[in-house]
DNA sequence: TTTTGTGCAAATCGTTTGCACCGTT
DNA sequence: AACGGTGCAAACGATTTGCACAAAA
């Protein structure tokens, strides 16, 4: 995956050793769902050398360029997701794990005389405990 | 509105001053959406004797009580809604405003395949801008 | 009088910022 | 060289906490 750099090219985004270390980190695998937090962790058992602001910066501006998703779930912790097609999610209270569920799995009519404007997100987060 | 002392005895919670005070204010209208800040701002201007961390803790207490619904949102604040009824909520980002949605109006089918564990809530936000 | 709540200021926690320095172009 | 990015520590804003005082039981 070392064409992350033009992936990072291609977004205006100069492909600086911490920008692509952290892309690997996040698109490596699929669908992950991670807080900054978390992904500073992951940083340092990697050895890799980023600080916790450019931690939060990079996270920044991967969301700026489209590359990443936000999920509010809880007050705290912002949650920052690898898939950015549309989609839901469902949380797992008890692990505090978030999973993807395809949006044509879930059927949700809105009528048309609710929503004036234009519509920007539709959050959908089901909160299961047990 | 003075047996609103009746509904906090009922929920354990002593009837303050702080605490009735702040109820009429939450609970005077009906739908109300607010948070800690637009709370003790209201509080301030109707010259109530009220602190911020009695605010908070007020809100925390009724939330706790089942008096009040927390709402996520925006990352930073904690909205609450007065409306305590099983619903979902439009937010429109310019104004920064939140108005329920009657859950009777929106159609949700959620496979029960996804749904392993018991379902605390299911939160749908639809973000309108302009 | 015992218990619980309040107020203030300090502490906390996630996130942002200011600024000198370094890497990318 | 010029620009943008990084790192650190300090600043920030929402929320919480510790503790002495006050109000409710």
């Amino acid at each position: 995956m070392s064409d992350f750099k033009d992936i990072l090219r291609s977004h205006n985004l100069r492909p600086t050793q911490q920008r692509v270390n952290l892309g690997k980190l996040l698109f490596g695998k699929l669908d992950r769902h991670i807080t900054a937090e978390i992904l500073k962790q992951e940083s340092d058992y990697e050895n890799l050398k980023v600080s916790k602001a450019t931690v939060y910066n990079v996270l920044n501006d991967f969301y700026g360029a489209g590359l990443l998703a936000k999920v509010n779930i809880d007050d705290d912790k912002t949650w920052y997701d690898t898939n950015v097609q549309h989609h839901y999610h469902i949380f797992l209270e008890n692990k505090s794990e978030l999973v993807d569920i395809d949006p044509k799995k879930i059927d949700i009519k809105i009528p048309k005389e609710l929503t004036k404007g234009t519509i920007k997100k539709v959050d959908l987060v089901v909160k299961i405990s047990e």
